[in-house]
DNA sequence: GCCGTTTTCGGCCCGACTGTTTTCAGTCG
């Protein structure tokens, strides 16, 4: 089997951490960290290119020399220069610099003056005093060591972002109150809507910064402070997240927003274009001969450089820069954009609504449509149901649907995807419905080869209508199921179906790279929130940030469509409500007529 | 190690905070 993108990136990783504690060439360590990340984030395998012989230097950011390194990795699993720096240094010494305060040069001291090779080998030596007779260690450093490998034991890495949300939002209600405080926004990887989020950044404005830095390291659930400056504070929450806030003036909000909300990778990009401008860009604004030209907002950050203003979830620098220069980026699709939601659950299965409530909060989100798409049978835990349960599910739905004005209740389904890719009920009950969700919720580890033709042939059921959930992970739970997505994709194309990019936190699955490929196939994507109680209505908003992330415009978002447009694409005779068949007929809506597969 | 709207060689983002120094290196974001 040849080795997979993340195979290669971790060994791009492992090689950036060695050379880097062997004091090589900066820049040619961030050539391997970006790489890594490069290929972590390429939405094809590089094994199937090198099968296309297609120039993997084609690439930004991969030229000769690693292009020849994973095609090694690709044939032999190997990497003879990580296989050449294993035997100059212990690969284990690189857990040392995730110890915070441990960088590259104090992990090398430590190798070469006392063979600390691992991190108990190094809570050892602070424990017994021989840390601080290092050069340029001291008293204060062995401390912070001992108690940041103490913390590091039960550290938990990375809050789902929807966790980070409860905490960033709380927090930022107390902020606003601090003393002469004018704007706090939360910037960082949370601003970006990543599906996970490793700190919270906040960028405030005021006059005056050392009473907000006051204010805030008083804030109730600090159980630690890491540093506390005149501008610049980072502190620990009882839960576990760490916040750092910085506090700017009024006149380089912008610049001080674009610097915290980052990527690292993109702001790395953006002030290199400055550079070759002439001009130098910082958290205070931006300048040409020391002279502020810009920094008040985003926009004239972006501006003073040429580009376009580029939203928070495209910054990842994976292209948008270019096309921000080209005044071309996608106008991303908004949460205000959806006409409905297509993947909905209640009391019938395990949901804990009835029909009627979750129509009346479907409603009140002001949505035209709402999918009732409850579990099949095969689903026991559950309480799946069987042709009987959803023909009367069915009748309910009639019934409400001529009683319920301003909301349209859909008939639907999520079956079972079964492990030979049938679908769990008969084909003429899935053929009475709008519309049929097809998932997969057993046989997670099948080989790539059975499960992606699992999926390609439930797929070519002629009912079926969207793919729920497509890679089946459950974020810091369960690793995505080995699929090739890119067949499926092209498959869903052909086959006129839709992915669904599954809203719920521990989900948010499709993954932003494999909404990009779906956008490039002309794929539809429906962005569904799987609620299980009107509550999780609210989860659409992370659905829409991986959206967005993924560069989805809202004509590429099946249910940001009319109901019309909507039965026209899903391809079902809906029955319509007597009350709507009389106002179509009025309307005469010849557009709304069924079209042939 | 990558890259080219000055360049195939000589560049490669920028500042705050801490601790160990006694003017700055290391780390972090």
């Amino acid at each position: 089997m040849p080795s997979h993108n993340a195979d290669i990136a971790a060994i791009f990783e492992k090689i950036a951490d060695l050379l880097e504690i062997e004091g090589a060439n900066p820049f040619r360590i961030r050539a391997y960290r970006n790489a890594a990340r490069i290929i972590g984030e390429l939405s094809v395998e590089a094994y199937a290119l090198m099968e296309k012989e297609e120039d993997l230097t084609g690439i930004p950011g991969i030229g000769r020399d690693l292009s020849a390194k994973i095609k090694e990795i690709v044939t032999t699993n190997r990497c003879s220069l990580l296989d050449r720096l294993r035997t100059e240094l212990p690969p284990a010494v690189t857990e040392l610099l995730k110890v915070p305060g441990l960088g590259p040069k104090r992990v090398r001291h430590l190798y070469h003056d006392l063979d600390v090779q691992t991190v108990e080998q190094l809570y050892c030596a602070a424990r017994d005093g021989r840390i601080r007779a290092l050069p340029g260690f001291g008293e204060k450093t062995e401390l912070n060591i001992l108690q940041a490998v103490e913390a590091h034991a039960d550290q938990v890495s990375r809050f789902k972002l929807a966790v980070a949300a409860q905490y960033a939002e709380a927090l930022r209600s107390y902020l606003v109150a601090a003393p002469g405080v004018m704007k706090v926004t939360v910037a960082g990887s949370y601003r970006r809507m990543r599906e996970t989020v490793g700190d919270l950044d906040i960028v405030i404005t005021a006059a005056e910064p050392r009473p907000v830095m006051q204010y805030f390291i008083s804030y109730d659930e600090v159980a630690e402070i890491l540093a506390a400056g005149g501008t610049r504070a980072s502190v620990i929450l009882t839960c576990g997240l760490q916040v750092d806030l910085r506090v700017v003036a009024e006149e380089s909000y912008g610049a001080a927003l674009h610097y915290f909300t980052g990527s690292k990778s993109h702001n790395i990009a953006v002030r290199y274009i400055a550079q070759k401008r002439g001009l130098k860009i910082n958290e205070y604004g931006v300048y040409r001969d020391g002279a502020r030209i810009a920094g008040e907002s985003e926009e004239s950050v972006y501006r003073a450089v040429g580009l376009s203003y580029i939203p928070p979830e495209l910054r990842e620098n994976r292209g948008e820069i270019v096309l921000a220069r080209a005044k071309r980026l996608p106008q991303l699709v908004e949460l205000g954009d959806l006409r409905g939601d297509l993947h909905a659950h209640t009391k019938a299965t395990d949901g804990h609504n009835t029909l009627r409530e979750m129509a009346l909060a479907a409603k009140r989100h002001g949505w035209e449509y709402l999918a009732i798409t409850d579990h099949s049978r095969q689903l026991a835990v559950a309480r799946g149901l069987d042709p009987l349960r959803l023909a009367r599910q069915c009748e309910e739905i009639d019934a409400l649907n001529e009683e319920l004005e301003g909301i349209i209740l859909l008939k639907g389904i999520e079956v079972d995807i079964l492990e030979d890719g049938s679908l769990d009920l008969p084909d003429h009950v899935l053929a009475k419905l709008d519309l049929v969700v097809g998932a997969v919720h057993s046989k997670f580890e099948l080989s790539r080869a059975r499960q992606t033709e699992r999926i390609l042939r439930a797929m070519q059921h002629p009912n079926f209508t969207i793919l729920a959930h497509p890679g089946g992970r459950l974020i810091q739970q369960r690793p995505p199921c080995d699929i090739d997505m890119a067949r499926v994709i092209r498959e869903a194309g052909r086959r006129g179906c839709f992915l669904e990019l599954n809203a719920q936190p521990e989900r948010l699955d499709l993954l932003d790279t494999y909404c990009q490929m779906a956008r490039e196939e002309g794929v539809l994507v429906s962005v569904n929130s799987d609620a299980h109680s009107t509550f999780d209505f609210d989860n659409l908003r992370f659905g829409i940030g991986q959206a967005r992330r993924g560069w989805l415009e809202k004509k590429n978002i099946l249910n940001t469509r009319s109901l019309g447009e909507l039965q026209i694409l899903i391809n079902r005779t809906m029955e319509r409500p007597a009350r709507l068949r009389h106002r179509d007929e009025q309307n005469n809506h010849d557009s709304l007529a069924p079209r042939a597969r």
